[in-house]
DNA sequence: AATCATTGCGTATATTTAACACAATGAAAA
DNA sequence: TTTTCATTGTGTTAAATATACGCAATGATT
């Protein structure tokens, strides 16, 4: 029974190998059908929902730990991270399952994995459509969510969820966004809905095109979306270079 | 020799105390004669200098922690703080001391102390005038230094005072500053020197105080600031209501 | 009484934001 | 074929905000 082992290993041996009392949560932001969308997981027989998380290891840089937690529940490499808030709660357990969970497992009592852990929250940035979820092994689904209809979630996981949001809504109106969020193709009218999406509000058509073609970080391609009824509008792609300095100098304006 | 004792304890036993490999740094901006200054410690026999530090005990939040460690090294309680990174780079422990420091110590060589430290950065404001610096039981000194002229610094101290400026630099820019920086009377040029040495940058003296005045969070008091050889400025307390506000809800405008 | 650095308040101009008008597009309907 | 219609691309205008100065008032110092 491979799996009883590797569970048993991880709770009894793994402060052997990852940094103890550290954990790291992240928030997986993805972008469907005009909807922004979580990654969450649940854990077998239990209702409530968790961020996808994990730890340190010991030779490892965090953001290098964080990198591989993600690559293991969507597939995806070269993600979008950005750090946003360190949570510091005293009854924070990096997780709860039911009794019944460990009936067969032979696990201490004092395990790491029963200790308070401070979390270090990221969100990310994903695009959708090349994403597999994969449930980690302590849990069994790992699913989209609508942001505005999440499950209840365990701990304190939906206030760091609150945060993550808070975050990336500031986030947007200093920096770029859409690159790893949109496929490579899009429309002025999908990044506007992205940026409503994210911001809950409703932006001006014609003024949020100004701003956004005058940022230059777009590239307007000689086509034009295929198959809609009506005017179609343009297609453009990132100016990646132009991209790449905007997020680090900021542009000057707020949505 | 109850210093011996406490060190080889807090050495040898502190894990039992303490969350292991987690510590808290702290940047201590204070404002005094028109300049920007950090509170910095320093090793006996060592010439670099540290951030003031330390780490969360097993049953405390961590905020509370970082307010404990304060107001050892400052005797202020009621801090100003932002916890704005969190750093977790591969090589960062704890501190480093000259060999000479383990001299006639028994200190076990798998300490805790020794370990890899993931650390939580927060920058605190303080009342400069009213700090007395009080060095902690691994240092000598605690002193202030201009944020212009910082001496070399141990570890990645100087890239997490870095961070810490430039999260300043961006907060003031939406959010009222001041209150805990400055003496409760004080005048209108005092408040811009504030932010300009903050900002590094000058601003116009007329622009910045209607801008100050239209954010309502300023008394005008009905005195002048005394022994001035010209106009004499008016004094300002704050709006500690509308203040606390502001500090909620941000204030619209950047300077 | 004159000097002078500095303060408080005002104004003129440029820049940015917000709100809206209108022709162009092109599939779908008539 | 022609008309309809939702939607797009661009332009225009008014309001709000930011920036750059002008100038009289202040009050210790000369």
């Amino acid at each position: 029974m491979e799996y009883k082992e590797y569970i048993e290993k991880f709770f009894n041996q793994g402060h052997k190998h990852y940094l103890s009392h550290i954990s790291i949560d992240c928030v997986v932001f993805g972008f469907h059908e005009n909807e922004l969308k979580v990654l969450l997981l649940n854990m077998k027989n239990l209702n409530s929902w968790v961020l996808p998380g994990g730890f340190i290891l010991k030779d490892e840089e965090m953001e290098t730990a964080v990198k591989r937690i993600l690559t293991e529940r969507t597939g995806l490499t070269d993600i979008f991270l950005h750090q946003f808030q360190t949570f510091g709660g005293l009854s924070r357990s990096s997780f709860t399952v039911p009794e019944l969970f460990f009936k067969n497992l032979q696990i201490k009592k004092d395990s790491w994995m029963f200790d308070r852990f401070i979390s270090v929250g990221y969100y990310a940035l994903v695009e959708y459509s090349k994403v597999k979820p994969i449930p980690d092994i302590l849990s069994e689904k790992c699913e989209w969510f609508n942001v505005h209809d999440l499950p209840e979630l365990a701990h304190d996981h939906r206030h760091i969820f609150d945060e993550a949001w808070q975050s990336l809504r500031f986030w947007i109106n200093h920096y770029p966004i859409g690159y790893n969020l949109l496929p490579e193709k899009f429309t002025m009218p999908d990044l506007q809905k992205l940026y409503e999406t994210i911001l809950d509000r409703k932006l001006d058509r014609r003024n949020f095109q100004r701003k956004m073609l005058a940022t230059g970080i777009l590239n307007r391609l000689n086509e034009v979306k295929p198959g809609v009824a009506h005017k179609a509008p343009y297609l453009y792609t990132f100016n990646i270079a132009a991209y790449e300095k905007t997020l680090k100098t900021g542009f000057g304006f707020a949505l």
